[in-house]
DNA sequence: GTCTATAACGCGATAGAC
DNA sequence: GTCTATCGCGTTATAGAC
């Protein structure tokens, strides 16, 4: 087996264990026997658990954020100014696509993502704002342009409602789901849950609060 | 010292160290020393971890329930219907009110919640909704009769977007509040931020989606 | 580069003295 | 009701063979 492969399956053992119980929930042992790989591959090619932990976030994060950037280069380009509720359409879209390739389910990546948020890991968030600040700063600029009138601090505020709208509700996408579909008999896939969203969060921003 | 203090004494030390660091971060050895008890004491008055954490929140959560139902009946008694606005600061100022008593943090206990949520502690969340989901049928029943002719399934989903951004943004307001103080220079407490929620949770709820 | 074996430690829980 | 002492287990991390 190549280095490569071990390290590949290590993240996917990891990425899949983390998001279903946490970080202090999942010992190496478990990612180690789920990849099928030696115990002591994990401290030998990312030299620790917190190391892991953050080449997890890495490997999805990076190509999220890049395809978000290229996605907002694009619709800037054509030189029509993007509106509230189609930038946050456009970062649920870049999300689903980005983070639903190979096959891989997108929402254990906005459990994961709930979890860099409430799990402690310092080491963590430190990570995250460092690597892919810059993009969310644009993000967050360009929604504040399409916000015009709107006080900062208010914005700023809602900006982070509706990140604990999405992260919350996405994170917990199936228990709610199933909820549902017990008591109306109806299913309501991920991209159905963000139709739902993308008005509900536009509206939350834009709402005039006197 | 009595078995009353050193009960009250544990339950006082694992609610700041679980709110601080998460249920698996903190070991009975930190609450025991904390509280200045033996560690043996856990074991003694609640028998297990598991329990020590239900008793946590069983202290919390019994009063706030209790409170905001006796809220409910007064207004229900004065004969005038509540709105969606009035439901939802009815919640806030019974959560802030309860759970602001004898000194204590409100945030504290919005972080425990948000752990209930997002730590994977089955036991509690199998916990919560035997004893407290009485309450939480009959407010969301009052807010789905506020909203006529909203469908059943998107009101659902609205009330799960509503609480994500509640329960995400207070468990996380020590930390957002510090970033906004930084880059505007002025502070936003607790009671400034649930007026804040108010209207952007009205409007999430009662936007017209189509 | 990958393995086995183990070091070094912290954990929850409990038995039994007082 | 509270204490000490300890059991048994699981943890991360590493030394050293191959």
């Amino acid at each position: 087996m190549s280095q490569t492969d071990t390290v590949s399956r290590i993240l996917d053992a990891a990425e899949v264990l983390f998001a279903e119980r946490g970080f202090t929930e999942t010992s190496l042992r478990t990612i180690t026997s789920t990849a099928g790989v030696n115990l002591a591959a994990v401290n030998y090619h990312f030299g620790s658990k917190k190391e892991l932990i953050q080449a997890v976030f890495e490997r999805f994060l990076t190509p999220f954020t890049r395809a978000l950037e290229e996605e907002l280069n694009r619709r800037i380009a054509e030189g029509v100014p993007l509106g509230v509720q189609e930038l946050i359409e456009c970062l649920y879209r870049v999300g689903l696509g980005s983070l639903g390739l190979e096959g891989k389910d997108p929402q254990r990546f906005m459990r994961l993502l709930g979890l860099a948020y409430t799990q402690f890991q310092g080491h963590l968030r430190r990570f995250i704002v460092s690597r892919y600040g810059d993009t969310y700063r644009r993000f967050a600029g360009l929604l504040a342009e399409a916000l015009p009138g709107l006080d900062p601090e208010t914005f700023y505020w809602r900006l982070y409602f509706m990140l604990g709208a999405t992260i919350f509700t996405l994170s917990s996408h199936d228990a709610i789901e199933a909820i549902l579909r017990e008591d109306f008999g109806t299913r309501s896939s991920l991209p159905e849950t963000l139709e739902r969203l993308v008005p509900a969060a536009s509206a939350m921003l834009k709402v005039d609060s006197h």
